[in-house]
DNA sequence: AAAAAATGCAACCAAGGGGTTGCATCAAAA
DNA sequence: TTTTGATGCAACCCCTTGGTTGCATTTTTT
């Protein structure tokens, strides 16, 4: 069977900690803006949150510790970007759990028909 | 524009829960079990797992309340089955991301070329 | 009717998460 | 060289979570 590599616990292991990135309403936000308006400053996007910026500073934390954000250092500030990279593994994760089921229905449909 | 909705608040209220619910993984190896291996009771499912049944039962729990998972009683026991629709949701919301930072990234292109 | 199997319920616990405030730092402007 | 703006760091708080154990309940099975 030359089919991609099921979902080993060695890979659940490592897309849990990304769907928890993703599992904050306020982090989503964050990933919009950044997505949509392109590379700020923490300051900038604590103004469009309700909470404070040292709240924000943290899920970018979080957000970058998943891989889904970068930032880089620029005179007194720093500038948080996108990291398209991640999603694209979340992506990939749900694809296969998807695959999973397809092939778990195949299997059922065949053993009715047998 | 006819393009599909943005990410809206009201959709990142939505997802969150469902993305959390994911970021476990002990609930993404149930999830592959009962992806993989079809209905079974939660006894069942705790013999392939290092925590105790009202774990996996809290588990459970947490992703039927997401819609990833539904249970039926039957007798004494209650079986639990992978629900396929709700995952469709997270892959769009993830595609939503995507096509939102292309679109940006196309405007970027498109100012550096003016 | 009694024993066994599968769950449900509740209390409890330690750790982590999301949030806050206050103050120290460090770079840029005036 | 002050002053101002943007961060960094740390302590603290409360609530949620993931986990446990013990016991009650409900169906089967014998």
């Amino acid at each position: 069977m030359s089919r991609a590599e099921a979902l080993s616990p060695a890979r659940l292991k490592d897309a849990a900690p990304l769907f928890a990135a993703l599992g904050d309403a306020t982090r989503l936000g964050l990933l919009v803006s950044l997505c949509s308006g392109g590379p700020v400053t923490v300051t900038h996007l604590s103004g469009q949150f309700a909470v404070s910026r040292q709240a924000i500073t943290k899920h970018l934390e979080v957000l970058s510790e998943a891989g889904l954000v970068k930032s880089t250092r620029e005179g007194r500030e720093r500038i948080w970007a996108f990291e398209p990279k991640r999603l694209d593994d979340a992506h990939a994760y749900l694809e296969r759990l998807s695959k999973q089921w397809d092939v778990a229905l195949g299997r059922l449909k065949a053993f009715v028909e047998t």
